[in-house]
DNA sequence: CGAGGGTTAGTTGTCGACAAGTATACAACT
DNA sequence: AGTTGTATACTTGTCGACAACTAACCCTCG
């Protein structure tokens, strides 16, 4: 029986790799594990081909390595947890800058509507929603400067991006919930320093963003 | 009858993807040409699947698009190739930075020693070598900050870089043959730069490095 | 002559099978 | 016992086939 579902968007592949992303990330498959195709596609209950897929899309991530015998989990340790947001931080260094020169009045105007949804959410507790919106938030600011190249070093991390920022926050929720402020007040902070291009002000803001989200994560797990 | 051939190291997928790369970035392929898997398939006397792989490859760096039925050429154009050159000194900022804090002697060892090669390669015209050297040591100086994330954004776009550097350096030893001095020179540059750590030069001579690299290319085609 | 509908060739996603290579367990031998 | 060789089970890379879907063409009708 082949099976073909065009009612989602996503490949099988696409979603195999949604699933073992996810359990990478939240630790859940340890680092050291092997994986072979055989044994994914039993588990999904599809043939090697979607497998091989997504396996090649998780090793593109770096969330595992393909060897010749199976594929090996990587996960994510605090090393490349710092590794990844230094790499955010250079992008987003760029992007700011770049927008700083020249950028179009709507962009600000969504990144504003943006916080905005993240200060209910934040509200009501909602932390699936609110990490949904910090991702576009930061997507949006990127995809902004239209920069081809550097769009495609974001969708090249961004799944990955956004897994750790949903684990992140659904973390920060546990326990104080009030620290949502502080995530939105750098955000607001961030539009700030373009709309006033402040020069100066740029690595700062970013850095203490950046850092307070690393260090965050560090200490919940 | 099935083919597999262990005798090369890489798998017909990315084979297919080398030429199919070499192809577009030398313009030989115009952008806006639709391609099939089947038609490329047939071209190279295979099946698809190693082709599905080639054209995963290429869109994953950004030659190629993937829409619902066939796959188009992007290729580089003008712009593409600034912000190409925009990345990598990014990155490459970002790794002089860091090592000026912290290199081991090996890797200043090897950098010279790769120059020293480009200079024998340049009073020869061979201009092939050249290339590959001047790629190698851009390539040395990222791997040797060990920084797994900075890793797989360079992976993901070192192919199309040396495919750049190929056409560069080609052309421009059929102009005059002399100016591959001009790039040993500011190679020597980066390497003073971090022995020296002097903050202050990096982006100055980083800037003129990658300016150079970009307008030679622009004016050649 | 132009518009609409059906046929048809062509496209991708997925499947199961096979060939080539690899690691492991186990037996035979020194 | 330790080493070597072989059988065997498992791995990936590739293949050809099929199902779902799309686009283009042609034929009919107004």
């Amino acid at each position: 029986m082949n099976r073909v579902n065009y009612s989602s968007s996503e490949s099988l592949g696409e979603q195999i790799a949604n699933v073992l992303r996810l359990r990478i990330v939240s630790k859940e498959s340890t680092p050291g594990t092997k994986i072979s195709e055989n044994q994914i596609a039993k588990e999904f209950e599809t043939s090697r081909s979607p497998v091989r897929d997504a396996l090649k899309i998780l090793s593109n991530e770096g969330l595992i390595r393909l060897e010749r015998m199976g594929a090996v989990v990587l996960g994510l340790n605090s090393t490349d947890l710092l590794e990844l947001y230094e790499v955010r931080y250079l992008i987003e260094t760029f992007a700011i800058k770049r927008l700083m020169e020249n950028y179009k009045e709507d962009l600000i105007i969504s990144l504003v509507k943006i916080i905005d949804k993240m200060d209910i959410c934040g509200k009501h507790g909602d932390y699936k929603e609110f990490s949904e919106l910090d991702f576009l938030f930061h997507e949006t600011l990127i995809k902004g400067i239209e920069h081809n190249r550097i769009n495609h070093l974001w969708n090249s991390m961004s799944k990955v991006v956004k897994s750790v920022i949903l684990i992140t926050t659904e973390k920060r929720f546990q326990g104080r919930v009030e620290e949502y402020r502080y995530v939105i007040k750098t955000h607001r902070q961030m539009i700030d320093v373009i709309k006033t291009r402040d020069v100066k002000h740029i690595d700062k803001v970013l850095k203490e963003h950046f850092n307070d989200g690393h260090l965050s994560i560090k200490n919940l797990l």
